[in-house]
Order: structure tokens, then sequence, then C-alpha cells
DNA sequence: TGACATATTATACGGACGTCCAGATAGTTT
DNA sequence: AAACTATCTGGACGTCCGTATAATATGTCA
């Protein structure tokens, strides 16, 4: 398969599923066992495209790192873009969910909404998640790092990141009500590319600084101070992104 | 072939071939006819990596992009991982002397050493490089943009950059003697991601924006202001790389 | 001219790929 | 028990993959 099969095709299979049961789940009263197979799937998928990216893994190692045949892996995931569409909208609500929530506090606090307080209410979570002990999260980290980097992808992530992205952009909107709308976006988008490079470009960072590799949840302060300071510094001088 | 051929395999193939010659080159005072079609080989092969990454790229389909056929690729590009290797160091150097070039300027320059000088020398000539209108330039843009994002093909990179990299972390020592190594590193690997995001978030930044995309130098900068902000921020808050 | 190195063609090989499907199995319902 | 549905197995399909190679062409040198 070229990718040119993932061109923005359709709509997104349902990504609500993130119940985590512990007895089989049941629908019209009808008990599902392959519910707990079709987890492990997905888990394995999961792991294969954000260790290895979406061409570089096939359905037979994804089967094989589930520990079930291959047929299986296209009943419970369908085609391969069906699979990773599946595996990328699985933990998005969690994470959108943990970005609004925290947004939410920042306005009910006492005091007034400021940039730092937004920009550690879009990226903590995401550091959060990525350094927790999960490795699914993990993976499921480094494959939104793999596929938000990639416009190649944008297609796929549009619905599913940006709604929230949007009321950040609103937010910012709110501190520097001058601000064009390109700029926020332009600053959000450079935010969210030095988030990903916590995870993805981990290494690099160790082998410039000639040490060990560390959890991204190292780089979170620095992180938020950079993005922030970065965009007040923009805002302040009513810098504007423009043609050359 | 899995992405696991790609792991830092021996050297780079000779990669300061940078020279652009009318008449067909003599080796040993033989001639090489074939020099031609190598370097329409290696535009090809740019060109279909900066659009489709490594592992969704065909040699057939290098190949076809050339206009040659199967064979030629494998006779002037060898094995995939060669070629791909040979593609991304074909261009470096011209990266590096001209960002190595604007760090002389600015030693040279009246006026002592800024974080901005030396944030600008760094991500000015791959902004220029990418909105020129030399379509094999904006491919290597992409191309780079994909490489050096992900930690998997750091082994590639390390080599061609990181040396420049060095040079720039240690000018940004001397404006700054007090701040950690690792913490300069993480600083400017924030600023190389934003950068890359230039290129490849362009459909992001536009979809969040809802406007049409711009070219990487409509960024120039805003990005370079807010890389410099985020930087002076950090380093004055004496904000350190630590272990949550 | 013949010997020679370079360059190119056409083709073949073994293997991995995504997808599909007939049939076996097992739990649920009637 | 029989019918039914969800689940799973094993294997096959045609296609494309990266690589290698024998044969041929092309231009250089002795």
């Amino acid at each position: 398969m070229s990718s040119k099969d993932r061109d923005c095709p359709a709509a997104l299979p349902g990504g609500t599923a993130d119940a985590p049961e512990e007895t089989p789940a049941r629908v019209d009263g009808r008990l599902l066992r392959g519910e707990a197979t079709r987890d492990k799937v997905l888990d394995a998928a999961e792991r294969c495209f954000g260790r290895d990216g979406f061409d570089a893994v096939s359905i037979r190692q994804v089967a094989a790192e589930a520990g079930v045949t291959l047929g299986v892996v296209g009943f419970h995931g369908g085609s391969k873009a069906d699979l990773f569409r599946t595996v990328l909208a699985r933990r998005v609500n969690a994470l959108n969910l943990l970005r609004r929530a925290r947004l939410t506090e920042l306005r009910s606090a006492r005091g007034r909404l400021t940039l730092r307080g937004i920009v550690a209410a879009y990226l903590a979570p995401y550091i959060d998640y990525a350094s927790s002990g999960d490795p699914q999260w993990q993976a499921y980290a480094a494959l939104i790092a793999r596929t938000t980097a990639d416009d190649r992808n944008y297609c796929h992530v549009r619905d599913l990141y940006d709604p929230v992205a949007q009321e950040f952009i609103a937010a910012m909107a709110e501190v520097h009500p001058e601000a064009e709308r390109e700029t926020l976006a332009a600053l959000l988008t450079f935010s969210v590319a030095s988030l990903l490079a916590v995870v993805a470009s981990r290494a690099r960072i160790a082998g410039l600084a000639d040490c060990a590799p560390r959890l991204p949840s190292a780089y979170r302060d620095t992180l938020i101070e950079f993005c922030t300071g970065g965009m007040e510094r923009v805002l302040s001088q009513s810098i504007r992104v423009r043609p050359a």
C-alpha cells in the first residue's frame, strides 16, 4: 500500500471506545467475546505504529506483536488504514478532555487568564501521559509525534485535535485580542512542534548534550517557559505572519 | 525492507559531492558519462523521499520519477538505504556552510554576539532554501523535516548536522555561560522543531487559521522572535532540565 | 582496431505485502 | 436440539518489493 491510500478517506471509525472493562461487554444482551482480542490487536498496532510509523509496519507484524493470527487483525481492525485511524482516535478523548479540563480550571480560578496557563494546559497533559509508566500511552505519544508532525496526515488529525486547538487559540485571543488569528495559529503550532520534540527528539537532545536521554517530563518546565516566553515576545512586539 | 535496516549502518557514502558542473566530470582522466544520469536519479529520489518518506517510496517509483530503468537506480544509488543517505548528505554542506558563514559574520561584526543573531543564523538559511524557487531544495527541506524530526533517523543526522549544531550551542554558551549544556541543547532542539514545523506543518497552521498555506518565509520573523524570546525567558529565569 | 571500463537494458528471483474467504469453533437464542 | 451469530483459523490471491545479473551498448585508451 502506498501512502496515497491514506489521503483523507471518508470518516473516522468510532473513536469513543475507551471503556476498560474487566468482564466482557454486552451489546444488545449479546456477549462480545472478541472485546479482549480487539484490545490486544489495537494495543499491538499502537506499539508498532508508534515505534516504526505507518508505512514501515505490516499487518503481519501487528498480528505477531498481538499474538494472534493474520485474519484476526483484519477482522477487528479492518483495512490497514482503518486500523491506523482507529488507533489514532482511540485515546483522543482522554487527551482532549484533560486539556479542556485544565483550561476550564484556569477560567474558573481566581485571577485572570494568562498565556502561561493556557500553554501549560495544552502541553502538560501530553507530557504527563508520555511520561507515565503506561507503555501504551508512551506508544501513543510516539504515534502522535509521528503523525502530527507530518502534513500528510493532517487530514486525519484535524478532526481529532483541531477543535480543542481552536478553543486554545480562542483563549489566547482573549489575552491578546489585537493579535491576528494566523499568528496565534503559528505560535500554537510552534509550541506543539516543540512539545512533540520532547518525545520524538529525545535522542538528539541527549546526543547534543552528551548525556543520557531523559523522560519527557524532565523538559516540562523548560518547554512551557520556552513557549510562553516565545509567544509573549512575538505578541508584545506585534510581529505578524507575512509573505516575504 | 523494514525500517530496521536503516539502523545506523556503517558510514555515509561520499557526501561532499556538490559540484555543479556543466561539462562531464573527469576522474583519473576518464570521462564520467553517467554524471547527469546520477543527478537525475538523486534528484528524483530527493523528491520522492521528501514527498512520501523513506518507507513509502519504492525504488521503482524513483526510477519512474527519474525517467530511467530500475537497474540504473541501483547502479548509481546502490541499495535503497545507500540512496537515502546519499540524498541526505548531498546538500548538507551548503546548509552547514551558510549557517557557519552567518555565525562568523556575527562574530566579526561590530557589537557583540546576541541570542537573536545566533538563532537567526541557524534558522534563516533553512527557511531561505525552503522558500527559494528551486523545487529540489524544497524537496530537500521536506526530507530534512521528515528525517530530523524522528529519532529513528538520528544516527544518520548526527554526523551531518550535529557538528554545526554544537558550534551554535557553544555560541549560545558564550552569551549565557551560566547555562547548562543540556538546557542549551534542549532549547536549540525546540527551535529546530519549530523551524521544521514551518515546512512540515504549513497545512495545519493554515487549517487552524482558516487561511491559505504560506511559504515558509512568511513565518521567518515570527519564528525567530518566538525562539529568541523563548530562549531568553528560560535562560533569564535559570530554568533547568530536570527529571520530574 | 581491439581491449577495456563505464553505463544501461531487460529480466528474474525469492520474499513480503494487503486483502480476501471458506470453513471450523464456540457461545447464545429459539 | 437446531438455528444463529460472533469469533477465529489457515491458507490462498495477485501484486509489489529490493536486489542481483547476464547481455548489450557506448565511449576511451593503447
